[in-house]
RNA sequence: GGGCGCAUAGCUCAGUUGGCUAGAGCGCGGCUGUCACAUAGCCGAGGUCACAGGUUCGAGUCCUGUUGCGCCCACCA
């Protein structure tokens, strides 16, 4: 801890002798001491649990408006940092905000499996302890396993966020492979799957040849490795009419009557070839076309023309596809000519389909063609690789024909072995080799980070969401309010809108446009994952390949693939299977299950028939398996289940059925209403990163699982007036949320409503240095430390601060050694040339023994950072800020308790309410800015601008409150019955509001403050309705616009001004604190009135007003235009230190005037800027020169 | 390659439709052991608003360009 001392406050007790309940409190606010208190305080009362019925039931007078915030589920990988504790610290403001404004407010709490994130964590785990693999374990074992650390990092997590303060609905807290979750999921597969948006389709994945296993791209590291660019000549043919006859060689006679350009440079009986440019050369066997460019001059004289691979023969057609760059020579524009790729390349490209991510886009716009040349549909489509990346022809290669010789090698040994082959071999008719030339390339390629080992691009089966379906990509852009969409695209797509679009919003509104771009270019969602962790696929299939033509009888036989037909015709009848076949895409919906079965009897080659399951039916599951069926291996990715977030922790697609699952869980959870009052959401608040991976889908599903009837109508939260909140809280208002709701209702088809409607977007926390905060490099810090150093309202209050509209926010990040408490900066900074240099060390000039780093403050002298320091924690000097805060309020709840508990010797206090007309100038002044202060509070909340937020809180109670407001009424409150209702009202509003950012200090002086009443001022109402026994259900302030005084705030703030100016001559004389001092007005001026001279002296420690002339040594200040002088300021005024002042003075006035005056010169200026303005620029300039005047005739009447 | 953000005091950041004599917190210097708070109070110093053009009576703010830093997405024969 950076103050040893810290959380041991020194003396407890400031003993007061005449005790009123104050004594008692600590001058320090020590967060330990109270916030567990305050916790369990909150869980008593059941503030956080949300209620459905009191959205829905009872006379729509007496309902309540449905608030809701979804947490952005955390990974179960770790524990929370500080990016969570910053967006989770956003979201429980807006929804303890909304709760103490009346809203039936529900944030949803949970985790995320995470799928392959978690499992790689957990096996590397097993690997490190045990030098176990995954496949050591059997699956359930396996899973059994992740499952365990998952309850340890989901308790973790859990923990974090209650000690936060987050006011979740703990009762429905879920988990997205919870037992609920899991049948929404199922659910969602299946309706697709009976749509036909799901399919079945090849994919190239990154696969690992020594763990064979699919890994995410987020599981790879680039690194640069010396390889070579390899130049190799493939011979050209021509093909006859009939398949698989012998090509004919074209000869460069040939290619030079057809125009080709160079074609004469060649000896005129040889082959001709093409050379194309490669870095893996062992991926010529798996080649099925050689692709140019339409635009390439060749292109046209090589059209029909053929390729032949050496050794392979096999003959594959050369197609022209402007993804090939032409070669630097041909370039036509700037732009081609500066692509990199155009240094090197031939104008020909090699495609290998099966093993290149590019080619096999290629061949998906090539594919009538490529497969036509190799016989058959997919044919070109060839795997040369074994599982393990040795070349084998067992996986997919059919026609190996003379290149035998590299099967069984592994990648490395058969790209030297193909290699040279080509060296070796020479055209046909001439003495070439088929090797043209090799450069050294130096490229990245992708690793696999757990083996190392080279990804291979594999091609594998896998299953698809179809969203570019209008009903999912286009539903979602529709869904954006109409002035964040892009020009012109409001019409396209889905045709006519509908009611439920046109309702999400995105905060800032910029990332709308990421949101939109994403659907406009979207692909569609591979789903599946060759993992053991998450969702299983719900589906069984089995190749009937095999199977005998004769299959139709078999049905009148009644033999078993008879029986199977019926069953589950009868069961797709019931809703509980779907069929599909996919051998043409998508889907074949309308085909019955026969002729399905029928088609698979017929179809060559191997063809799986699949059955999606709605549930897990033990019995058609034990059916299917003994007809030879078997489950899908893989397991969804992890964004599939967090697409139905909104839905499934709502307990869709049922009440009752979840209600069920929760039980059987051990996790009772009433999910009766849930769906109808609280989708959609209110406010999502998450990263941009994942804009695309989760708010995409939770749109796309939401709108697609839901009805378009939903009425989803629900007050606007953003935006409200006093007025509005007032009715709401004070239950004047009716509301027709959750009306005529039925999720049963026909789907909407991708016209659903939208599952919230703000989008967040908040910033990202990062370093001193600008990185992002990571474990890995040790930047990372964990919230309970901040919690532990700082308190918990202290990291919100900061955080919050830190919540700009900005993409990144920086938190220097310092280490605190555990052993000595000592606080070290990070040794090297980046400075503003951007080079990375020490910190600069100085010497304090305070105290030569300390050290100072400039930038991250003092450090002790001998206290040096140690490169071993593994039990340090990361904590931020930012969070100061926040302490210092809860600090100061916590003090000044403590004055103001001592006031108000102390005897009042004023008189009685007023019955009925108080008018703030008959309260004193400070009363109402402070009830102004209090006014102001609440609304520029409501204002940041409905935009997000939470550091507007806290920064106005900071000033109401630093500035506002503490600095002015309590030092006006110290000296005479315990007279003043309007000075006391004042201050406690004063401090019920700053609690009240500052609550959602700081709850448990708020809480813990609201208790302390309970027993003394809030006596009722004109314009401030504060009870809610539930008559709150705790501050966080407590009514929302509202501040009546009478409250506003224009006059109190022009006198206060003159009386302000003044008192600075006395402040800064008694410091410029050194004048001690507690030395009073005479203030003489000058003669004739319109006189101070008294209010303002009475507070002028006590907050500038004046003796007296008076307007006769000083006797004895004085100072002159101006203000206001007038001479005002002090005197006995000390026994003798330093002249010279009186003479330096002014002249500063002087100077800065002289060039104030020459501005202004300069302003005004200018003839257009008066013309052409608002006349108030130049009105103004004059009255600056009156007051200017009157203070220069003043300051002129003091300095000429020093003694010289 | 596409999209986006940032550049203002030593540090971290505000600065809304142009009106600015550019603010806050921390840090720095001075005074204060004081009675709510030294996690404090009062006062002060500290800025060519990245650079270059332009629009305007007026630019930190709007436009164009340049430089630097960073993020997201896509890709790397």
């Amino acid at each position: 801890m950076p103050d040893a001392a810290q959380s041991h406050p020194s003396p407890t007790s400031t003993s007061s002798p005449n005790s009123n309940g104050v004594g008692e409190l600590p001058p320090r606010y020590v967060p330990a001491d109270h916030e567990k208190r305050v916790w369990q305080q909150w869980m008593d009362s059941h503030a956080f649990h949300a209620d459905p019925k009191k959205v829905l039931e009872g006379p729509p007078e007496r309902r309540a408006p449905a608030y809701c915030v979804l947490i952005p589920p955390p990974n179960v990988t770790a524990r929370l940092h500080l990016g969570h504790a910053l967006n989770n610290t956003l979201q429980d403001v807006l929804v303890r905000a909304h709760r103490m404004r009346g809203f039936e407010a529900l944030w949803m709490p949970g985790t995320d499996h995470a799928g392959i994130a978690t499992q790689a964590v957990v096996e590397r785990r097993l690997w490190e302890e045990r030098k176990l693999r995954r496949h050591d374990f059997k699956r359930e074992d396996f899973v059994a396993k992740v499952q365990e650390f998952k309850d340890e990092y989901e308790a973790a997590i859990t923990d974090q966020l209650k000690q936060m303060g987050c006011s979740c609905d703990w009762d429905r807290q879920r988990f997205t492979m919870d037992s609920v979750c899991a049948r929404a999921v199922q659910e969602a597969f299946f309706r697709l799957f009976q749509d036909g948006l799901i399919y079945r389709g090849k994919r190239l994945v990154n696969w690992d040849p020594v763990l064979q296993t699919a890994v995410a791209d987020d599981e790879c590291f680039d690194e640069d490795v010396d390889s070579s660019f390899w130049y190799l000549r493939y011979p050209l043919v021509r093909k006859p009419g009939e398949p698989h006859a012998d090509a004919q060689p074209v000869t460069w006679d040939e290619l030079a009557s057809r125009g080709y350009q160079g074609a004469e440079e060649h000896r005129g009986d040889e082959q001709a070839w093409v050379i194309v440019a490669t870095t893996r050369p062992e991926t010529y066997l798996g080649d099925s076309a050689v692709a140019v460019n339409p635009h390439d001059p060749r292109a046209a004289s090589l059209r029909g023309l053929f390729v032949e691979l050496p050794l392979v023969g096999r003959v594959i057609p050369i197609i022209e596809d402007s993804y090939v760059v032409l070669p630097e020579a041909m370039a036509r524009t700037e732009e081609e000519k500066a692509d990199p790729k155009a240094k090197f390349a031939t104008g020909f490209l090699k495609v290998t389909p099966a093993h290149d991510p590019n080619d096999y886009e290629i061949y998906q716009r090539h594919k009538p063609v490529m497969d036509a040349a190799q016989g058959g549909e997919g044919r070109a489509l060839i795997n040369v690789m074994a599982p393990d990346a040795t070349i084998s022809d067992k996986h997919g290669w059919t026609d190996v024909g003379g290149a035998h010789l590299f099967v069984g090698l592994s990648r490395e040994d058969a790209r030297k072995k193909v290699v040279a082959a080509f060296k070796s071999h020479a055209i046909q008719g001439g003495s070439a080799s088929l090797l043209e030339g090799i450069k050294p390339h130096r490229h990245s390629v992708k690793h696999s980070d757990r083996s190392k080992a080279i990804i291979e691009p594999y091609l594998s089966d896998q299953w698809y969401v179809k969203v570019t379906d209008h009903r999912l990509a286009q539903a979602a852009n529709n869904a954006l309010v109409p002035e964040q969409r892009s020009q012109g695209r409001q019409q396209t797509g889905a045709g006519k809108s509908s009611s439920t679009d046109e309702q999400m919003r995105f905060f800032p509104a910029r990332y709308a446009k990421t949101f939109e771009q994403w659907h406009d270019n979207i692909r569609d969602w591979c789903i599946s994952r060759q993992l053991w962790w998450g969702h299983r696929v719900p589906v069984w299939s089995r190749d009937f390949s095999g199977v005998p033509a004769t299959f139709k009888d078999s049905v009148s036989q009644g033999l078993a693939m008879g029986t199977l037909q019926l069953k589950l015709d009868e069961w797709a009848e019931e809703g509980k299977v779907c069929c599909r076949d996919f051998i043409s895409r998508p889907g074949s919906a309308s085909l019955t299950i026969s002729a399905m079965l029928e088609r698979h009897a017929a179809h060559a080659g191997p063809a799986p028939f699949f059955v999606c399951l709605r549930i897990d039916d033990p019995g058609i599951i034990a059916f299917l398996e003994s007809h030879g069926f078997t489950r899908d291996s893989d397991v969804l990715d992890t964004w599939f289940s967090s697409a139905l977030w909104p839905l499934s922790t709502m307990g869709w697609p049922d009440a009752a059925s979840s209600e069920a699952l929760a039980a059987k869980d051990n996790k009772p959870c009433d999910f009766r209403g849930v769906l109808e009052a609280f989708n959609p959401t209110s406010s999502l608040s998450t990263a941009r990163e994942i804009i695309t991976l989760w708010v995409s889908r939770m749109t796309m599903f939401n709108r697609y699982f839901l009805p378009e009837s939903w009425p989803g109508h629900r007050p606007e939260s953003r935006e409200e007036s006093a007025d509005s909140v007032r009715a709401r809280i004070f239950g004047a208002k009716a509301s027709d949320a959750g009306a005529d709701r039925d999720a049963n209702a026909p789907m909407g088809q991708g016209r659903g409503p939208v599952p919230f409607r703000d989008v967040f977007i908040h910033a990202v926390i990062q370093d001193g240095q600008g990185q992002k905060m990571s474990k890995s490099l040790g930047n990372g810090v964990d919230p309970l430390d901040i919690i532990e150093t700082h308190g918990a309202d202290a990291m919100r209050f900061t955080l919050c601060s830190m919540a700009t509209q900005t993409q990144d926010v920086r938190m220097p990040v310092d280490l605190i050694c555990p052993h000595t408490g000592v606080t070290f900066p990070p040794r090297m900074i980046t400075n503003r040339t951007g080079d990375v240099v020490p910190a600069p060390i100085q010497d304090s000039p305070k105290d030569p023994a300390r050290k100072m780093v400039t930038t991250y403050g003092v450090v002790s002298g001998e206290a040096k950072p140690s490169p071993d320091m593994p039990l340090a924690k990361n904590t931020s000097s930012k969070f100061d800020l926040g302490r210092n805060f809860c600090n100061k309020l916590w003090n000044a709840s403590r004055l103001s308790m001592t006031i108000l508990a102390a005897p009042a010797s004023g008189g009685p206090s007023p019955a009925g309410a108080l008018a703030p007309a008959s309260l004193g100038l400070e009363s109402r002044w402070i009830l102004s800015r209090l006014h102001a202060g609440a609304a520029k509070v409501d204002e940041a909340l409905a935009n997000y601008e939470f550091s507007v937020y806290a920064q106005a809180m900071y000033e109401l109670v630093w500035n506002d409150l503490c600095d002015w407001y309590l030092e006006s009424i110290k000296p005479h409150a315990a007279e003043s019955p309007g000075a006391r209702a004042t201050l406690r009202t004063a401090l019920e509003i700053v609690l009240r509001l500052l609550h959602p950012i700081a709850p448990f200090v708020t809480e813990a002086i609201w208790a302390r403050l309970a027993t003394l009443p809030v006596p009722p001022i004109q314009g401030v109402e504060l009870v809610g309705p539930r008559k709150a026994r705790t501050l966080c259900t407590a009514g929302w302030p509202v501040l009546g616009a009478s409250l506003r005084d224009q006059a109190a705030e022009r006198e206060y703030g003159r009386m302000q001004a003044l008192v600075t100016a006395i402040r800064e001559v008694r410091a410029q004389h050194n004048v001690p604190p507690k030395r009073k001092v005479k203030l003489h007005a000058p003669a004739g001026s319109a006189p101070l009135p008294p209010e303002l001279m009475h507070l002028s002296c006590t907050h500038a420690g004046l003796s007296s007003i008076t307007s006769t002339p000083a006797q004895g040594a004085s100072v002159a200040f101006g203000f206001e235009a007038s001479e005002f002088r002090l005197s006995d300021l000390a026994d003798h005024v330093d002249a010279g230190a009186e003479r330096e002042r002014l002249e500063k003075q002087i100077a800065e006035l002289t060039k104030t005037i020459a501005t202004l005056e300069g302003r005004l010169a200018n003839p257009s200026y008066a013309d052409k800027a608002p006349p108030k303005l130049v009105q103004q620029t004059r009255d600056q300039l009156t007051r200017a020169q009157g203070d220069l005047a003043t300051a002129q005739s003091a300095l000429a009447s020093l003694p010289a």
